[in-house]
DNA sequence: TCCTTTATGTAACGATCGATACATAAATTT
DNA sequence: AAATTTATGTATCGATCGTTACATAAAGGA
């Protein structure tokens, strides 16, 4: 049974494509429904009927961006044969999706909302959890090195991880100041220069 | 020769830094001119009339900041014997201050306007220009320690402080999402192991 | 005392915000 | 063909945005 009543004039994911691209540029808050309305090539009206509200295009624009952009970054966790290659691996193809210039510098998770009282609370309260879910997929890969033998029993996967984590929001900020890819490299050398000293087998 | 004219009823240095504090936790675009004069206790005009613009009142704003909440953090830099110690006591204050949860959280300078398209470019560009000054105290002080002989000649100043300043930008986002003083300094200490490896006298 | 100067309070400006009412168009179902 | 269902285009809603006109108040200078 295919769908009833007038049939929708636009490309729905293309649509949701755009808008992703511009919450990713601009941010939730300094986004409008004009800008997107524009980009789209609709109606408000059509938007509000395919999307519900600008909060959830947003939504539905985080999860688009995870399941498109953010994929790269982290298969390379799980495809590495060892905890310090995956954690390598992670942090290069960071360095080279954040500093693309066909689309936006950085990362739409960590740079869309950072402001809870003047963002949507649920938009921040999202991206918030989301980036609690990057820092647990670190976690068990550190885990699954200590249980290999890779890590020695006493390393602390979770301070590790949350050190990681933090450089990659780091690298955000950077890539939005206009840092070319080697630039983020540097940062990705100094982040494992700290492995020896965490792994504890210097 | 005092001043001319009926006087102004409010301190002009509190409302500044009430200001701030908005600024501060919602961003430059998320805080409204009736936000601002609600905070500081006065009427839109007296705010045009002392500060100009919601532009200008947040350069001034920042600046304050930079005078008032940024110098604990810098002043370790230059005071520290080493620059191994400068940097460890660097991020120490960044964590410390970070956390803080009698004010917002995180780095006004970081967060206040990340994104170009939709908050003042000026207000971009002069948080930009910032976070680069930044960037050349870190250099600085390295360069200084290649000099006195505390790291080799080939080191590269310049690369480990995008490192360490990437680091202390990933704070900022940790610290807005919820990250206490101690999971801070489990990111410092990660960001010290990697100490040795980059002065290559592992 | 009058004049000038600066600050305050009220009120409102045009523009934009997110969201929607309404009539019309285009499809399927009966 | 008539009825139902969904989408589109126009036009606009009340609220809020940053900013300012205007009249009044409070100070020093003449």
């Amino acid at each position: 049974m295919p769908e009833r009543g007038r049939p929708r004039t636009f490309d729905r994911t293309a649509a949701l494509r755009r808008a992703m691209e511009l919450f990713w540029a601009k941010g939730y808050e300094g986004t409008s429904i004009a800008d997107l309305t524009a980009a789209m090539g609709i109606g408000s009206p059509s938007l509000y009927a395919a999307f519900g509200s600008k909060e959830a295009l947003f939504l539905e624009a985080t999860d688009y961006y995870t399941g498109t952009e953010g994929t790269e970054i982290w298969t390379a966790l799980d495809e590495a044969p060892t905890a310090c290659q995956a954690i390598e691996n992670f942090l290069r193809q960071t360095a080279k999706a954040y500093s693309r210039n066909d689309r936006p510098q950085g990362c739409l998770i960590a740079l869309g909302a950072l402001h809870q009282d003047s963002s949507s609370g649920a938009i921040c309260d999202d991206l918030r959890r989301r980036r609690a879910e990057n820092h647990t997929l670190l976690l068990r890969r550190l885990e699954r090195g200590v249980a290999e033998g890779e890590l020695p029993a006493g390393f602390d996967s979770d301070a590790a991880a949350t050190f990681y984590a933090t450089v990659q929001h780091g690298m955000s900020i950077q890539a939005r100041d206009g840092a070319s890819c080697d630039a983020l490299m540097a940062t990705v050398a100094g982040a494992m220069a700290a492995w020896q000293g965490l792994a504890g087998t210097a």
